[in-house]
Parts: C-alpha cells; structure tokens; sequence
DNA sequence: AAATGATGTTAATCTAGATTAACATTTACT
DNA sequence: AGTAAATGTTAATCTAGATTAACATCATTT
C-alpha cells in the first residue's frame, strides 16, 4: 500500500483524524510520481487535483501573452500545490504546474475532496485554516512587493526559503521576485562587495 | 434589534443557516457605527474584530520604516475587512483600517468567532468558501503585479472596482496600485488623448 | 467671502530596474 | 571526452515610473 503518512501528519497537526477518518482519506487521495520537466497542470486545463509534494519541487509559472514566463510560487516537500482559482471553480487554469525535481504527490482530486468534506468535518476545519494561511502569506508578500525594493525583496526570500533558493535556478527566483535574472544578478554581485 | 439582515443574506448565499442558528449567530455579532476618518483598527494593536461592510467604506493601509503610507485594499458594501494576519495568530496588526466614510459594519470577535465556528458547523465551510475566493483574487493580484503596467492595473482597477473608483481618491488609489498620484494623473491624461 | 486644507495636474529631472548583447560556466547527453 | 543546452555574468544603453516643485481646483470651516 502507498504511503500516506506525510499528508496524515500534516493534517494532525491541525485537527486529530479518528483511524476510520484517516481510511475515508486515504481510500480517496492517490499517489504520484512526476519526472523532472512533467507537468502536473497546464494552463487552460482544468486543475482536477490538488497536489500534496512529498518529495522534489515544482514550479508555478503563467506565460503571458508576451510569451513571457512569470513564476508565481514554488513548492517543495509538505507544501500544496495547485491552481485554486481553477480548482475551486472548475473552469481553464490560469497556471502552469511544472515538476523542477523527480517529483512524489499525494493528490486529491475536486470530486474526493467535496465527498471527503461531506464525510469528515473536520476537513472543512482543517482546510479553513490551511487557506486562512494561505491567504495571509500572499496578502504579505503583495505588501512585500509593493514596499520594498528588489534587493529587499531578494534578502528576504534568501531568508525566508533558504532550501528553496539553494535547489533552483536563479532565473527563476528572479522572475518569481519580478525582476530579471540580470538584474538579480547584479544585486548578488553588490551584495558580495557589501560583506 | 439591530438589523443583521445583510450579513446573513450573504452568509446565506453559500450556506443554508436554519432559524435556530440565525439566531446563535446574532447573539455573538454586533452592531459598529464609524465617523469618517475613525479607525477600525491600528497598526500595532491586536486585531480583535473582523468587520462586514453594510454601508460606507474602509481602506486598509500601512506605514513602512520610511513613513511611507501603501494601500493594501479597500472594503465596501458586503465586504469583509480586517488584518487577517493578526486576527487568526491575535498578534499585533500589521494594517490600519480606517473609514474613508461614515461605515456601519457588523463585526464578530475573533473569540465568538471560534465558538459560534464551534456550534454551527456550517460556518466553518461558509468561511472557508470566502477566504478560498479571498484567497484566489489574491493571488490574481499578485499576478498582475508582475506581468501588467501600470496603466493596464489601472484600466483593470477601474473596469472591475468602478464602484470604488468614483468614491475615493486618486492618491489612494494610486497607493492601492503600487504607483505616485503623480503617475496616475499622468497616465489618466494619456487615457483621455487615446480615445 | 476669505482662508485653510485636501486633492489634483503639469513638467523637469532622476533612478531602479529592463533590455540587449556578448561571453563564461556548468550540466547533461551521445 | 566532446558537444549542445541550460544557466550565470558583465556592461552599455534605455525606459517606466519616482521625485521634486510649482501651481490649480475644490471643499470646509469661520
């Protein structure tokens, strides 16, 4: 049988599953493995699952209509991954969901999970309060990107997500930051002169 | 009896409340009248209340290290406002909210919040349903922060908040798009030599 | 009606970050 | 090992938007 117990730890952190709560889950959830460079979502699809990383890295990226690539998140072990905008209407993604490592997922699809919050209120708590931090953290890095300056921006991600920075290209932090890769590089450059 | 008919409009548009919970929830919300200019809460101070708008309107902003003031968003009409941030941790507040008009608001404290999320189940879907939409447009803000001009913000802004537009003030709405009242004006002059 | 403060405009100058392009380095594939 | 592709750097030039400052308009109060 696959392993479920990251997900399962993961949620009793935040509210205690009962072992015939832990079965409904787990009798509804899958696991999935992606290489390197596969696509768990591609824009104007729509995003059916939402991802759980267990293990490797994926990148969330639009292209825009300038053919040019913006990445909006990362995620890596015990983070979610998805497009919520699609996923919770059930209409065309915005978002491209891309694998940057051999990627492990647990995946629930929009079907299992409606069913599961039927079955399992506690889910309806535990997923309120998964968004709920959600939400803040992208309202914070919206006040982020509105205050500081690139340089700041950069520092703070270097701090914040060490384990990411150090397992992905800087062309794509760059983007993720709203910048260009030659300006990060820049501001990297200045920062070893500064120490 | 105050009149909390809006709120349960709009919670009933996502969650069927039967009479006896109607009323559980009106035991624990409360009635706030606002003056122009009046604060529903300060940077600094413990976000205790989140507020549903039923008439005037709100801004929410912060002062960086540089006294610097920046728009995060406004609140109207059956709008939700307060610091998310420092409501669900009760840690200091990172915003200000403060009334752009005279506002009337319904609020619930974060403690009657946790107890009525307690007794009516339902409430913990319907606020989770709101913050996954909050959580969305977030996010698609975020997304127009790095890939659209200034001027595509604005002509967005205006073509999807016209409400808003018409009762604020530029400069506000400048803050709110990342750019000077001076640029704004700059951009609002082009506009009108286009067309 | 005058005065004060809040809001909005215009224009000159400045700068953070973009663009372009050439080159260096690392990684992965045959 | 050798080659191609992916990633990273540097520097020159350019531009979207910031800053400064002077002035215009509107609203509110006395």
């Amino acid at each position: 049988m696959d392993d479920f117990q990251p997900l399962l730890d993961y949620i009793n952190r935040l509210v205690q599953l009962d072992e015939n709560e832990e079965k409904k889950l787990c009798d509804l959830i899958s696991y999935r493995k992606l290489l390197k460079g596969q696509y768990f979502l591609q824009q104007g699809d729509i995003c059916k699952f939402s991802g759980f990383v267990v293990s490797g890295c994926t990148k969330t990226f639009f292209v825009d209509e300038d053919g040019q690539e913006h990445v909006v998140m990362f995620a890596i072990e015990d983070w979610w991954t998805s497009d919520m905008g699609s996923y919770i209407s059930q209409k065309p993604a915005d978002f491209n969901v891309q694998c940057l490592e051999n990627t492990t997922l647990i995946q629930i699809s929009y079907e299992d999970q409606q069913e599961l919050l039927r079955q399992i209120p506690k889910l309806e708590r535990f997923f309120r309060l998964i968004i709920e931090r959600a939400f803040v953290s992208s309202q914070k890095r919206i006040v982020r990107n509105l205050s500081m300056s690139a340089k700041d921006r950069y520092l703070h991600f270097r701090n914040v997500y060490p384990k990411i920075e150090q397992r992905i290209p800087q062309y794509l932090i760059a983007s993720y930051l709203g910048i260009t890769k030659e300006f990060l590089s820049k501001i990297k450059s200045q920062l070893i002169l500064e120490q």
